[in-house]
DNA sequence: GCCTCCATGTGATGTCCATTTACATTTTGC
DNA sequence: GCAAAATGTAAATGGACATCACATGGAGGC
């Protein structure tokens, strides 16, 4: 095994990475037991260093929480960005992708999106959260305005990416991850979320397809 | 001030109705520092009682939770059954009602809604929860079933149901409480949530009003 | 009325966690 | 090389959860 300059075990007195090492073991944490189950001491333990060693790096419990909520909203709006393409082909189309990659980050990133959303993390606990989820939803946002105007009525944008992303959130927090003691449902969400913006475009005067 | 037979405070060695001022003690509690900061032995010290007493009553923390859970879709059940009144007098009418009536109590108990859909109690925790469960979401069902079959293009009533839920859901989740770090909003979440209805239903072919 | 049983509450205890403080060891910049 | 900053440890405090043996009192059988 080659000594990477970036390891993950302890080698001595310092850890030399102990940071990145304690992120990962939370959001590992977060995955298997709920926010509510990761506990700092934990983690520490994780990492193979004392109860004491994660206060050099992170205030308390919740700061490390919102760092990895801050990761989860970096890797999510790069999700939603990638999926959006800049609306190409056509915005109707880019849109379902980014539905679609909506519901997807949910369903494989468990850990991050509960950290996101469930962990009671304040949206503008760092300024870098903050920043982060402005740009996540700047992406539904900027997709809502290419749609908004290929419509003929005209709605307004910010209207519509507030129902498009209510609405992907509503599934994915009451259905969309099957592991937990959720509800059942009787189709794929994300279908469930296509066929809902579907009928909400064409209320919107959409062609119908 | 008469002596109503069911008093909070103690009087003896017995207390009289601890798992009531439980109950009420945790919703009080939830409402102050959310779901993850009620405490078991906080709720006990308000009750006045020792840190193990209410062992009696609940088999842990979570048990308790689940309770105030449970009454908290009783409630909700309750309001929206209210609030559909049978779909009078048109469904339409009814069912805005019905949606504004589900905002209305994520705003007004939002203890309860956090136990409801933030505690991470499994749906199932108890037959008790289950049903009350059922019972809330059988009130939205019934809405959707009666709006489908007034619409021309006969819609799925359970597809209805989950797209109003998910969408009244998701609202209430992102915007429904000022008080959290919640995002903040240009409108009010319930004109959010009527607009989006009033949208859907023309997708699905209702008459524009 | 008395007495036993059972429900209910208490105290003491063990384990775990968050956080702080004083101290130890590296690493880094000069 | 050496001082200072960064990083880690040990120990201690204080709180919560949970369980145990034990105490108390109310309700029903007699």
């Amino acid at each position: 095994m080659s000594w990477s300059s970036k390891n993950d075990g302890p080698r001595g007195y310092h850890h030399g990475n102990l940071k990145e090492t304690l992120v990962r073991a939370a959001l590992e944490l977060i995955g298997e037991k709920g926010p509510g189950g990761f506990t700092f001491a934990e983690a520490a333990r994780a990492a193979g260093v004392s109860p004491a060693a994660p206060y050099r790096h992170f205030k308390d419990r919740d700061d490390l929480m919102a760092e990895v909520a801050r990761r989860g909203f970096t890797a999510f709006a790069d999700a939603l960005e990638a999926a959006w393409d800049q609306g190409r082909p056509d915005p109707r189309l880019a849109l379902e992708r980014l539905g679609r990659a909506y519901l997807a980050f949910a369903r494989t990133e468990p850990a991050y999106y509960a950290a996101m959303f469930e962990a009671n993390v304040p949206a503008d606990a760092t300024p870098e959260l903050r920043a982060e989820g402005d740009r996540a939803f700047g992406a539904l946002r900027s997709a809502a305005e290419a749609v908004a105007a290929s419509l003929p009525s005209r709605p307004p944008a910010l209207m519509l990416a507030l129902h498009i992303w209510s609405l992907a959130h509503g599934i994915a927090d009451l259905f969309g991850r099957g592991d937990k003691a959720r509800r059942s449902l009787p189709m794929a969400p994300e279908d469930l979320l296509e066929a809902g913006v579907l009928i909400y475009l064409q209320g919107l005067g959409a062609d119908p397809r």
